[in-house]
This record gives C-alpha cells, structure tokens and sequence, in this order.
DNA sequence: TTGTACGCGTTATCAA
DNA sequence: TTGATAACGCGTACAA
C-alpha cells in the first residue's frame, strides 16, 4: 500500500484556484478574505486533509508553541499533578509540553535544557532547580524561564511556589496545640531552599511556644520513603522519644509510620505524625496522613501563566507567586493531649 | 540589557570563514571535512555560543525527532513509570516527548492527535486505547504508532503488554491454593480489553479448579479506588460473602482494603485482597499488597525500540510484545486456608 | 489578493 | 578530497 505525500499549503491553493498566501491568512482568521475564497479553501483543505505544517511555521514564525517542563522524575508522586497543571494550561493556550526528567543529575539536566533550546521552545518551566549553579547559566539565555516548588535564586526567575516556613510552622503549630513538647523534625534534602524553609518554620514555632528541644531531635530523611523509615528509627531509640514528629514530605511521614508499625509502635497514640505535600496516598482510608497541602495542580498552572505573561512580553520586571497551603487534618496525630 | 540575536549558522560559517555548507557537514560528522576546518568551525561555535536550531532542521530533515505520548492521565500513578521508560529511552536515542493527557476523552484524544501530528511527530505512543474507534483513523496516517497496555484492534498495531488472562489466573490461582473457594472479583472498565482478560483469567481459574460461583460474585469498580470501595461494600453485604477477592488493580484493591477497614473486616484474617500493577504504594509497610506486577517502566521502553524499527523503517509488519508479569506475594492474603 | 522574500539548516550539484 | 553555491522544505509577512 502506497502512502500519497502529505499536502502541503500549496496544493490547498491549487485546489481551490487562489494563491498559498491566501490560504495562510484564510486559515489563519485574519481579515480581508472573501467569503467565497474561504469557503473554496476549506472545501480544499477538507478534501485533502490537510494539516498544517507546524515545523515549517514555527520556523517562519520563530515560535514553537513548545515549553519545556523539567523535572527530576516524573515517577516522583509530588511531580504529576504540576505536569498535569502546566499540560492541561498549556493545551488550552495552543501550547505543548517536552518533558524531562533530569535524575537530579545537574549535568543531564544542563544537557536536556541544551536540547530544549535547540528545539527552540518558547520557554521553560524548571521545578528541580537545586543550588544556584542549576540555573545560574540560564540568565544569559533568552528565553522566559519559570522556577516552581523550588527558588534557590529568589528575585532571578519568575517563581511559584508556597510558603515554607508559614507552613511549616502550621503544622508544628498543630502538634503544639494538641499537646505535644516533644517534637521532632525529620527533614527533607538539607541543601534545598524548601527543606531548609521548612526547617526554619519548625524552629520559629517551637520557639514561639517556648519549647526547647535537643538539636538530635532533627534527623535528615531525603525526602525519601527510606530516609524517613530510617530517621523514625532512629528517633524511636531516642533516651527520650518524641511524642510528635513532623516530616518535611509525605513520603518520609509514610516511611516514618512504616517505622513504628514495625516497632510496634502505634499512631497516633504513642507517636503524631504530620508530613507535607498531601499526595493522594495521604487521604487513603489507612493511611489518614495529617499533612500539609500544596496546590500543586495550581503550581503548574499558575507557572503557565506566569511564562506566559514573558512570551507575550507583557512584563519585564521579576514576579514571585506564593500560593496558600492548607493543614488537612486526618487521624495521624490524634486529637488530644496525650499523657508524657 | 540588551540580547544579541541567536547566532545561526551563517554567523559561525563567517567567523570560520567557510561556507554554511561546511559547517553543516563539520557539525554533522560528515566526511569530507578537512582538519583545519574543522578546528575553525568548532572554534567559531563554541566561541559564539551557537546551537542548532532544530526546528529548521526538523523542516528540512522532515523528521522531527520527537515522540508523542498519548495517556488518559498522567495524574494516575499507572502512567508515570510508563511516561519515564518512554522518555529514558527517546532521550538515549535523540528524541524528545511529548505528553498529552487526554482524560479518557475521545474528543479530545482525536484533537490532541491531529495537533501531535501537526508538529511533525516522528512517532506516536497511545497508552489510552480504549475502543477500536478511539485508534481507527490512524491506520490512514502515515506515522508509526505504537499501542501499549491496551489493544483493542490485535494485529493492526504494533503493541507493547502484557498477557492477562494468564495474569489474572496466576492470580486467582494462589487464592485458590490457599484454600479459598469464595473467591469475589471487581473487574474495571468492562469496555476495556485489559479489562476484559483479567475477568476471563479470573474465569478460567476457577473453572479448572471446579469453583462454581454465582455470577454477583463479580462487581465493576471503573479501576477507582472509590469503586473498589464500593464493591467491596457490597460484597461484603452478601448473603455468603467472599473470603477472597481479586481486584483487576492496585486502586480499586486499595479500595476495597479501606472499605474493609471501615466495615472492621480483617485483611487478611477475614478475607484475603489481590490487586493487579504493582504500583509503588502496593509495597508499603502499612498495605502490603499482593498483587501481580506489571513492568511498566519496560512496557515504555519496548514501545520506543518498536517505534524505532518503524521510524528507521526496518520493519512493515505488525509487532506485538508480551511481557512477563510476575505475581508479588505480600501479606494481604494470608498464609494459609482459612476456616470456610 | 498575490508574488516574493524569508526563516535556517541540509543536501545535491558542481568546481577546484 | 575539499569546499562553495544554490535549491529546497513549507508556511508567513510584506509590498505591490
């Protein structure tokens, strides 16, 4: 079976006896075209089915319609519903979306956004900007960047992000408020801004309480279902246990139940647990994950817009966006003061 | 500040004082090109910062080296890994991704695919095949595609999954062995082919065995985990409720697990779950589930490798790959025949 | 409404 | 063997 080539604008011209250009501005509703030229072309273009060449525009045009998204794993439960934010917003503006994972390996993604900006994308939505040096060479490139979740340059790029420490502290605020003195933090990536925003929240609200803890009561979980197993662990053989600990993510608060499941050890009666993100896995019927939301789905939405704002070049000047998060109270940390 | 303009290849042939001609060869690795030149041209690009601009490329090449990724959502923790092996390998090979989430929308799939092949795409992955209708019109398109997970037209597309039926009997069979007679299956989507298999293994098992069950032992739960709630629910409202059930996925059995839980029924003790995916969650401490796993993040792999024999045009005929599943026994379902 | 130049890299042709 | 010239891919933009 033979394939017959693919029309291009010129036999919808042929077709329907006008010129090429005609075509163009026909299907691209600018003014000026007979109605009768319309009808003749799109007659045509229908006939043929033909699609325009969209390569071929953007070349002309120099815009693709592209933005690139970069991640350091889409197999990442925090990851998703940003792409799906940034995907579903970018669709309905006529854009599409590369994506890539970078394996937070800086010389990957150097290299993926190399090739993002051979593809000549229109721009480029970071979300695993680590250290400055992740994104400090991109100043020099003309092309509308986005950071989300994380902002290690604050006032460089165009951002959307949460609070940390105001929410860190909520729901520390939280274990204070039911009770607890004895909390613990396991933390997150010590390097990342977030983590470290988290970490600082933690410290304002015991301080604020006037609760004063030994700085062992701070164990590092990388973010990571292990991490968090291990720090439970860990804390769990503490001379003094906490009664409470907050995780900077959901998956280390998953890893740190996983713990005390282990050890028999139960919560929320004997140990509360808040972590953060508020993944889906969080509201399952046993898990109840006291936890921390952020509106990731809004994050990747709000970032389109953001980029969106640089190619219609609308705005010059630097825009942070701090979206609200939001305590979801489940059962992992109880309801009332328990007995020290 | 000012930007200067991109650099194209006119500026690195003047700065090396060669033809743009030349510098297309030099930077392609084509023969032909002598040392020296070489050696300038190299110099001129690193020196001015120059990057291909693929678009122009891509117009020329007609071959734009990027692959579309068609899922129903990539929200659903199904997807990701299948999203990750597909780009892990495109990136190995030179290409890039890109995704589309079409929820499940024949509408919207169609549109998304007329936009995809608009860009020029070299190939695409559909992973949210539902009905022969959804995949129909693509036999006309001359572009390679590649079906993975759901196949609804065998034999007309090349395809990457997994065998059901003996999947799905796998794993009623290790119910079977530890004793359970009453064993409940809540199917998925029944329109869907997967869907389908899985109901005809659960069928086929029990009939070898010589289990004859009413036929409200089976429920639909759409693959949600609300649905597998439901379900559950009403399976265990029945006069002779199950002691064992089979879950056509991972959600609809993490469902069922938490209607459970609700209804005070022990998982294990009272009765035994199987799930199907594998999915990461499965594997936590506090769920536990046996399920059987399917290689998701090999399906997105295999699905580009068959993409490329198309695309390098290797092959004509129709392809399909069936990979291995592997039943992954954890602790919802207990050990041992339990008192009937 | 149309002719034509243009965007930019690739490739066929031709000259040295 | 080495390199330059020019045509080409296809849609867009501007002058006519």
């Amino acid at each position: 079976m033979k394939f017959k080539k693919k029309p291009s604008i010129k036999d919808v011209a042929k077709m329907a006896g006008v010129s090429p250009a005609l075509v163009s501005l026909a299907l691209n509703e600018k003014p000026y075209v007979s109605k009768e030229a319309k009808e003749k072309i799109f007659a045509a273009v229908k006939k043929l089915g033909y699609r325009p060449n969209i390569v071929a525009r953007s070349l002309r045009k120099k815009s693709t319609g592209i933005i690139g998204l970069v991640l350091s794993d889409i197999t990442n439960p925090f990851y998703p519903e940003i792409a799906r934010g940034v995907e579903e917003k970018a669709r309905e503006l006529g854009f599409s979306v590369i994506l890539c994972n970078t394996d937070a390996d800086p010389f990957r993604e150097k290299s993926l956004i190399d090739i993002l900006l051979s593809r000549q994308i229109d721009g480029l939505i970071i979300t695993s900007a680590r250290s400055d040096q992740d994104v400090y060479h991109l100043v020099r490139e003309n092309c509308p960047i986005v950071l989300v979740n994380r902002d290690p340059f604050p006032g460089r790029f165009d951002f959307v992000g949460i609070d940390n420490i105001s929410s860190a502290k909520m729901a520390v605020n939280h274990l204070i408020k039911l009770g607890h003195k004895k909390i613990a933090f396991i933390e997150g990536e010590p390097a990342s801004p977030a983590s470290f925003g988290r970490y600082e929240g933690y410290k304002e609200a015991l301080k604020e309480a006037k609760i004063f803890l030994p700085e062992d009561y701070v164990r590092i979980g990388y973010l990571r279902y292990e991490g968090g197993y291990k720090a439970m662990l860990s804390l769990l053989e503490h001379p003094s246990p906490p009664t409470a600990v907050f995780c900077a993510n959901d998956m280390m608060a998953l890893g740190a139940i996983g713990a005390c499941l282990k050890k028999d050890v139960r919560v929320p009666e004997d140990v509360a647990i808040v972590g953060f993100d508020d993944m889906w896995i969080a509201s399952l019927e046993n898990i109840q994950l006291t936890t921390v939301r952020q509106p990731r789905y809004e994050m990747g939405k709000k970032a389109v817009e953001l980029m969106m704002e640089r190619i219609k070049g609308k705005r010059k000047e630097v825009k942070r966006i701090i979206l609200p998060t939001k305590l979801v109270v489940r059962k992992t940390c109880g309801k009332f003061l328990k007995g020290d």
